[in-house]
RNA sequence: GGCGGGGUGUCCGAGUGGUUAAAGGAGACCGGCUGUAAACCGGUUGGCUCUGCCUACGCAGGUUCGAAUCCUGCCCCCGCCA
């Protein structure tokens, strides 16, 4: 695609308009993108789009992607993403779809958790500086009291408590704090401090990216459009992805990982996630398993690339088509567990091999999903000499594995 | 500030003096079947120096042979009233 300032000269402003709001589920108010995309051709300048990313947690997964894929579509036109690390935001935490408080992360985590953001989200925008704007909203939200008593004033507590994850939650006697209210205000000060002209978010954030709108126009700036991208389900295929609930996969994911989460999705969830993530749709008549395989390979390609995904694609056959073993996998020295005796506590090890508490470990070892070299244990197997062990394969459960090496 | 309700394991939720590491459900993990899908069946699900020991029912004390269960103080949440 050839890249034009500001609009693509083979489409007027309403074609483009039509172009980029493809697989939005809300682009509001009616015909609103199209008027900025008109009015950003008739001045000559390219729009402003915001997205707010809260650095909640160290990783962006797949489903922040569905949104930074259509950025990437109004960058591709020409137009500059304003990407807001919500540094500030983040030690408020959104309500959004939340039943329940949420704890206050600690300055350092959201610092750390910041630092990696850009980088990851830099696997699907273009780092342009003609089309991506870094921003942290702690610069302007850093306000002083006078200045948060303006931005109270923007919105009543009639408008907060309307929505929906509020009135809930007051409804069944479930706690809404303050700092909870004020969050729909910070974000929505985000857009006019860098005058958005458009706002996405998923469809959960609907009333956040409403809300700016408002309290732009109590800045005397003119309203955003706000659009909302469906929300991508997470592995289970019935929540959200979200990294707490443990349904995510990471962009940063090795491809490996990538791979294997994928296919353990429902079917059900396939069409969305060809959708959303690679812009198309299973190949029809396909088996339900090999479009799975298409999309993993598909994803995996998307994020490293064509061979990563063969490779991957390989892998996987080899562990758990043909039950084998992987080609690579981490080694644990056997010295530290080798007792006088010249035999290993296969508890430690196993606890030591993949982070388990011994308990845990023993758990699975009763449970006979211990194997070395592919014999299983028998669950009194618990002290073995440690001859018998170098360089065997041990595995626990069906994908976790390590090379045991006695540590002469 | 007053009155009332409530804080149990990852989550929800039983349990009001002993047979309670704590019913039941969800989630997760393991095994079987399989396509690391769905459905289904079975098992496990605090920790450890593991035939036992330690820790645990908001926090701290107390009563008792024995407490998640009773008493006292404190913290927190919710509702109504002000």
């Amino acid at each position: 695609m050839t890249k034009q300032p500001h609009g693509r000269a083979d489409e007027d402003a309403a074609a483009e308009a039509e172009a980029l709001s493809r697989a939005c589920v809300d682009s509001l108010p009616a015909g609103a993108l199209a008027e900025k995309c008109a009015q950003a051709r008739a001045d000559g300048r390219a729009l402003r789009v915001k997205l707010g990313i809260d650095p909640t947690s160290p990783d962006i997964h797949l489903g922040h992607t569905v949104v930074l894929r259509k950025l990437r579509d109004f960058q591709d036109r020409g137009h500059k993403v304003v990407l807001i690390i919500g540094d500030m935001t983040a030690r408020v935490g959104d309500p959004s779809g939340r039943s329940e408080l949420r704890p206050i992360l600690s300055d350092s985590e959201i610092a750390v958790n910041a630092a990696t953001y850009t980088e990851q989200a830099l696997k699907i925008l273009s780092s342009d500086p003609d089309s991506l704007e870094v921003r942290h909203n702690s610069e302007w939200l850093s306000m002083d009291l006078p200045e948060l008593m303006k931005l109270l004033a923007s919105a009543t507590v009639a408008q907060l408590i309307e929505r929906d994850d509020f009135s809930k939650r007051l409804a069944a006697g479930q706690p809404v704090s303050m700092l909870e209210m004020l969050y729909p205000l910070l974000q929505g000060y985000d857009s006019v401090a860098v005058s958005a002209d458009i706002e996405l978010g998923g469809t959960d954030q609907k009333f956040n990216l409403l809300m700016g709108r408002d309290i732009q126009r109590a800045y005397g700036q003119p309203g955003q459009a706000i659009m909302t991208m469906p929300i991508l389900v997470g592995t289970d295929g019935e929540r959200k992805m979200s990294k707490s609930l443990g349904n995510h996969i990471g962009v940063s994911d090795p491809p490996a990982e990538i791979y294997g989460k994928t296919m353990s999705i429902p079917d059900a969830a396939l069409p969305g996630y060809f959708e959303l993530l690679l812009g198309t749709a299973p190949t029809s008549g396909q088996s339900a398993r090999d479009s799975k395989r298409a999309l993993a390979r598909g994803l995996v390609s998307w994020l490293y690339s064509d061979s990563d995904a063969t490779q991957a694609e390989a892998d996987f056959d080899r562990v758990f088509v043909a039950k084998g073993v992987p080609e690579q996998m981490p080694e644990l020295d056997l010295g530290a567990q080798t007792s006088e005796a010249g035999t290993a506590h296969l508890p430690a090890v196993i606890a030591d091999a993949f982070g388990l508490s011994r308990s845990q470990a023993r758990r699975l070892l009763t449970e006979g999903a211990v194997s070395v070299d592919g014999r299983r244990l028998a669950g009194d197997e618990i002290d073995l000499p440690v001859g018998a062990l170098h360089d065997k394969v041990l595995q626990a459960g069906k994908r976790r594995f390590v090379r045991l090496r006695s540590g002469q």
